[in-house]
DNA sequence: TGTACATCAGTGAACGCGCGTTCACTGATGTAC
DNA sequence: TGTACATCAGTGAACGCGCGTTCACTGATGTAC
């Protein structure tokens, strides 16, 4: 009877506890991150949480999958919105999804990245991570389908993924500010995801 | 009387404690680091390491700058040695150094961009951080005055820069490895780093 | 050549804290009859 | 309509551990005279 509703039963605890994770991740770090915190605010006993999650890196794996669905779904949506444009507008709509859900969802990134986990261990996170990847490696062999260069898809897929990922963490770092003190961050990526298929063998 | 030669001064305790501090990063992540850890490893007791960084974020803002300051110098040597090739031949050394540099100094580069520590509070981190960026940033603008396009040396810069950072966390975080599973990660990067100013407006 | 003394480098005990994990438990819910 | 019972959700005490930081200390070094 300790959880804000005065209520026993928290109604849908391993959500809250996700939330918590978010909060605590934003506000102090992926380092910061422990059952007890979550469950501190969440607003239950120090160990509830193994009650759903089993450990500590269930928790962050679950937190962690979460975040590759929402990318995923990201990803899907901004390709469907852009349908019937160029190949290249749609992948410049898809970057623009990555870098808009990396930016919005530190948190979660941080934890899909770097968080260390085994993702052989957590086969739901392999499966959301790869479903976030396929679809870009997908469009980037549509756009090369177009072109009359035999560009390996592998490396153009990595080219665009790097730039992606690249601005991503730069930005939820601080680094793109910290370089760019007058430029806007949103500024500096719209012009940057305008270069990567610019002229030459893509256009 | 306990580190390894029997001397009760160390020698030089503060390079061996950075070098405790990458030792621990790349066995046991970023987030294990710990004064007394390193100290175990330097072979001291515990409040050593206090003695000359003052306290743990001054251990790692000192392990951190050192890092910055191996790049800043991989970036010059990579274009001093790549002088007399073309503006885009260089900047491809460069980030060719960028990302060995990250892959061989595995540590250091988490904790020069992920650490959270504030520059303003590390005058040398800061430095030493500009100075690395700094080197990268006055290629791109070579390489642009020597074109015929106005494009705005800010977004090109941060083109690059997001290519060799996203490749490098990519690979630094097994992401390269776990996505293609059936290439080498070099070769992949060496295709990348050869699309930037491929065709179009920069050659 | 020796001695006094200042300075620097590292020690070790102590403190309070937050952590992950375990486990016997209790409260709440839902279902069979 | 009620009751017995199984199951699920969350509790709270306890454990051992590693941590950062402080502080009075001791050992080693170097320098002035």
């Amino acid at each position: 009877m300790t959880n804000p509703t005065g209520a026993y039963h928290h109604g849908n605890l391993p959500e809250a506890l996700l939330v918590a994770v978010d909060e605590i991740v934003i506000a102090q770090g992926l380092e910061n991150v422990s059952l007890r915190a979550a469950a501190r605010r969440a607003g239950v006993s120090h160990s509830a949480p193994a009650h759903h999650f089993g450990d500590k890196d269930g928790l962050l794996a679950a937190y962690a999958e979460q975040g590759f669905t929402m990318l995923a779904d990201s990803l899907e949506t901004a390709a469907i919105e852009a349908a019937g444009q160029s190949m290249i507008d749609i992948l410049k709509a898809s970057g623009a999804a990555y870098v808009r859900f990396a930016v919005e969802h530190q948190g979660h990134f941080q934890a899909m990245f770097r968080s260390g986990l085994d993702k052989s261990t957590y086969p739901e996170l392999a499966a959301q991570s790869r479903r976030a990847f396929r679809g870009l490696k997908q469009r980037v062999e549509m756009l090369l389908q177009g072109g009359d260069d035999a560009a390996d898809a592998d490396v153009v897929a990595a080219y665009f993924w790097s730039i992606v990922h690249g601005l991503s963490s730069l930005w939820v770092d601080g680094a793109l500010e910290y370089m760019f003190t007058e430029e806007r961050p949103e500024r500096i990526v719209d012009g940057v995801l305008s270069l990567p298929f610019h002229g030459g063998a893509f256009s």
